[in-house]
DNA sequence: CCAGCTTGTATTATCGCCCATGACTTTGAT
DNA sequence: ATCAAAGTCATGGGCGATAATACAAGCTGG
């Protein structure tokens, strides 16, 4: 802490006028005469007052932050959210605190607690689990401003987020449409995860009358490259390749792509892989890899402001709204059309 | 906000015992006898009471909560050291309020301030520029606990960072001993902003006993991969290419390396590249790129340890400190020994 | 010339919690 | 039985700010 906090007391002793007057006159209010105001607005420039947002938070009963729970940062598609979100929110006059769930229900919960105890005016978050959220729902239904990053239209919970369901069936249908049919899929199977992307590979398929084979997912247990490479190891030493790849974000896509290199294998022409999300490093990649944009300015922009309406509604929250963002499909030489 | 939020208050009228001893009750107060306390907890836990972070910190004049100030956070090691800060806080009962200066000084100044007004207990900051810490310094001298993620021995701010310096020094020295004599680098060349890095690249070359030539220092003008791209594209476009390029960081270099891909020159045999952070992208890049190895945890934990260290401090701040990580070249196919 | 209105400032209460003080009760030693 | 030492709880003040209310002056007008 600084040694001396200057405080409206501090003022109000030097100008001579009281501590009340002085808290008028610093937030321009209308009663107190220019010449005051003024002598009071130098005398605090003079002390270099900041006001001390504890306090005013305590009797305003709003502390003008809000919490962004994330499960973890390092998939640069969300990392690339979490900016966005303190942008968009700072520009709001709201500060942001930060905390990540590190994939853990229990880690989840915690800090969603430390928010509330906190008095976050509201929460943006991204919650571990597509199937869990009843914690989440009963934060809503204490008439607790939260908007998820993902979507349930069933929930309950406002959401703002790309429809991940129909990103991948884009995806999907894109390399059956180029020709494939046996594609593998390389996400985490975890039943009571994000279920959103298989289902979406799912219906392309069913739409095509094409059989899943569940012996074409592969659970990489994990998000980084590595995973997706050995994720891809496991599909591409099955009986039968696989022609095509979908994978749940471009790190796995990156590290399947990394496979085919060190396996000599041509892209696309062996093996088509697709990816999810469109960071930069998936367009830069040895191969340019095809992939789903996650659009996020506009996720997070809309996100920030549905919350921002929750938090000013007058009388009790309105009916939960979700918003999901159809994703636009980009289409690169990972998955050019096959020349045979 | 939650539409009861239940004070100590509510507890004591239900339970018939004072706020105070309600209070101490739940503070764990051995003042309180066993039984008491029991039923005081059981009260709460009915109640689902949550103690009001913000009255408790105009009180105890602390907030638990630090400042973390970063840059832009698309950088991936950057990203990484948020994340793991805050991870490392919240394990010794801290939270983390996050913004981004969005590489403006101004902005910079700003969140500081704002940090401050929001009474946190101290803060982490990754300034924009190295040479403009004075708002900084000045922060240090009012006795506001601050830790740099970036090193200026002696910019009489305690810092504890990658010897950004001594890591260039080792990549350039490395390209040098395999053969080297012409080396681009790509890194911003702003005057006011990091010059660690091209500092060692300048004496790494005078070591040697070679002439530095600034022709060969491209400002990319940003930090993504397409900007380190037409970096590339610059340096090579000279009448003499150089025969090496160190990147200030791994989206340049891997930038770079797109650049030769798209113009056909092999690499390390044509060019060699080597980065800076080794983020995981540059391990699996199409030729696995050489870097030096920012070390996450190390810097994150110690500077978490010394910014706790200095809130504890008792009388005024100690001296500051300066910590440098010398960090570990990893060298990859990209700066292989040449064959000729 | 005083009721009745502005106008400018001071007083007091409040937000939710912690702390210092001290009153009252119980226990144990003499 | 008496008194000191613990033990147990209530009271009041304060953290730094805002909000409601009160209170002096200075005007106006009938």
């Amino acid at each position: 802490m600084g040694k001396s906090p200057i405080r409206l007391k501090d003022i109000a002793d030097r100008t001579g006028f009281s501590v009340n007057t002085v808290s008028l006159a610093l937030r321009q209010s209308p009663r107190i005469p220019e010449e005051t105001s003024l002598r009071i607005r130098e005398a605090a420039e003079a002390l270099n007052y900041l006001p001390n947002h504890v306090a005013k938070s305590l009797v305003n009963r709003e502390t003008k932050t809000i919490g962004l729970v994330l499960t973890d940062i390092t998939n640069p598609a969300l990392t690339q959210v979490a900016q966005a979100i303190e942008m968009a929110l700072s520009t709001r006059g709201y500060s942001t605190l930060f905390a990540t769930s590190n994939n853990d229900l229990e880690e989840e919960k915690r800090v969603i607690e430390v928010f509330r105890s906190r008095q976050v005016d509201g929460m943006l978050i991204y919650p571990r689990s597509h199937r869990e959220l009843a914690h989440i729902r009963r934060l809503r239904q204490a008439g607790y401003p939260v908007v998820l990053l993902v979507g349930d239209p069933d929930a309950g919970i406002d959401a703002v987020c790309v429809d991940e369901r129909r990103g991948a069936y884009r995806a999907v249908r894109h390399l059956i449409d180029i020709g494939h049919s046996r594609i593998g899929i390389i996400d985490t199977s975890n039943a009571k995860g994000n279920l959103e992307k298989r289902d979406g590979y799912t219906q392309a398929h069913q739409e095509a009358g094409i059989l899943v084979d569940m012996e074409l997912l592969a659970d990489p247990l994990g998000n980084s490259v590595i995973r997706g490479y050995w994720a891809m190891d496991r599909l591409m030493s099955m009986p039968v390749r696989p022609t095509a790849v979908f994978a749940a974000n471009d790190s796995l896509a990156i590290g399947a792509l990394r496979w085919t290199q060190k396996n000599n294998l041509r892209v696309p022409k062996d093996v088509a892989i697709i990816g999810f999300d469109n960071i930069e490093f998936a367009e830069h990649a040895a191969t340019p890899i095809s992939s789903v944009k996650y659009e996020v300015e506009m996720v997070t922009e809309l996100a920030v402001e549905r919350l921002l309406q929750l938090i000013a509604a007058p009388d009790g929250l309105p009916k939960p709204r979700v918003t999901m963002i159809d994703p636009e499909l980009i289409v690169r030489d990972s998955t050019a059309g096959r020349g045979d």
